[in-house]
DNA sequence: CTGGTACAGTTATACTCCTC
DNA sequence: GAGGAGTATAACTGTACCAG
């Protein structure tokens, strides 16, 4: 059975704990803003069968992952999933490092500005900051935006190494099959532009109301790759300034989390080394359709 | 319509032994 | 000591069905 969980793994792992894998699936069946859910939403949801979706609601349950609201028969996500999100936000030293920057740039651009992370095929905000009268879509730390047409979802993938991205974007592929073709164009142009400028700019690709710059991170030992975004409403700004002043910008940004990351005594992570282009060998990138055929 | 359960079949895990 | 192969068994899964 093709689920979220098996989406992307491998057909046979011997590490690899399916009851784990489902018990996540199902905390992350919940997603902001939306509330209760019941075990038949949960299985709609996961793809998973009911009775094992009511078994392991039930284990969460008792863990405190979950809680169940009688009245309406439905679950919660319980105070565990906090203690857990926030136990892992606060130990990043890449989000210690780029908070001052990100803010002192949200308010000089009177932008929105965001570090992120990969969570599978997204991206989910580990800091955001917002400039003081920025009209924007609010996104607060933890939102969750597609990889394939967000300026920082393309800086991310950008950063990868070959064989992660092109696992990523065989993913993205797969997810996006029926606009790949628009998809496609769009990552091959941003990847164009990063190579070129060290910043990728979106334009209503994700919303047709906003815009932004990407810039990619990464650790120097090649782990743990991330990005960082400045975004406002597009009728806010115009593209000439966003590629001019906010791109550069950024970029230097993101050169200053890196020295910050350098220079505060780190708890777990190395330090986050400038990303390069990468090359097939040639001295060209790839173009997304060869690397998306394996 | 939704949640819950019994049960047979399947799968994952733990254990032992062996090799490097 | 670490890791691979083989095996017994515990745990999990999904179908079918029931209850509220």
């Amino acid at each position: 059975m093709e689920n979220g969980l098996t989406e992307g793994m491998p057909a046979k792992d011997r590490q690899f704990v399916t009851a784990l894998a489902r018990g996540l699936d199902i905390l992350r069946a919940f997603h902001a803003g939306e509330g209760m859910l019941g075990n038949q939403e949960i299985a709609h949801r996961t793809g998973l069968p009911k009775p094992t979706v009511a078994r392991l609601t039930h284990t969460l349950t008792e863990l405190g992952y979950l809680n169940y609201i009688r009245r309406f028969r439905k679950y919660e996500l319980g105070a565990s999933v906090l203690a857990l999100g926030y136990a892992a936000i606060s130990s990043m030293d890449v989000r210690r490092a780029s908070r001052q920057p990100l803010e002192q740039l949200a308010h000089a651009l009177n932008a929105s500005t965001a570090l992120g992370g990969r969570d599978r095929h997204s991206m989910i905000y580990l800091e955001a900051c917002r400039g003081p009268s920025v009209v924007a879509i609010t996104h607060d730390v933890g939102t969750r935006v597609p990889m394939a047409s967000t300026a920082m979802g393309r800086a991310y993938l950008f950063s990868l190494p070959d064989v992660d991205r092109n696992k990523q974007i065989d993913a993205i592929r797969r997810r996006w099959r029926d606009d790949w073709t628009k998809v496609k164009t769009g990552l091959d142009r941003s990847f164009k532009e990063l190579a070129d400028r060290g910043f990728c700019v979106t334009w209503g690709e994700w919303l047709p109301e906003l815009c932004g710059v990407g810039v990619p991170l990464r650790n120097t030992d090649g782990t743990a790759a991330y990005a960082v975004n400045a975004s406002a409403p597009i009728y806010q700004i115009s593209r000439d300034r966003l590629e001019a002043d906010w791109g550069p910008r950024l970029v230097k940004v993101a050169r200053d989390i890196r020295t910050g990351m350098a220079a505060q005594p780190s708890t777990a992570t190395a330090p986050i080394a400038p990303v390069r282009p990468m090359t097939n060998g040639n001295g060209a990138r790839p173009p997304i359709a060869a690397m998306a055929r394996r």
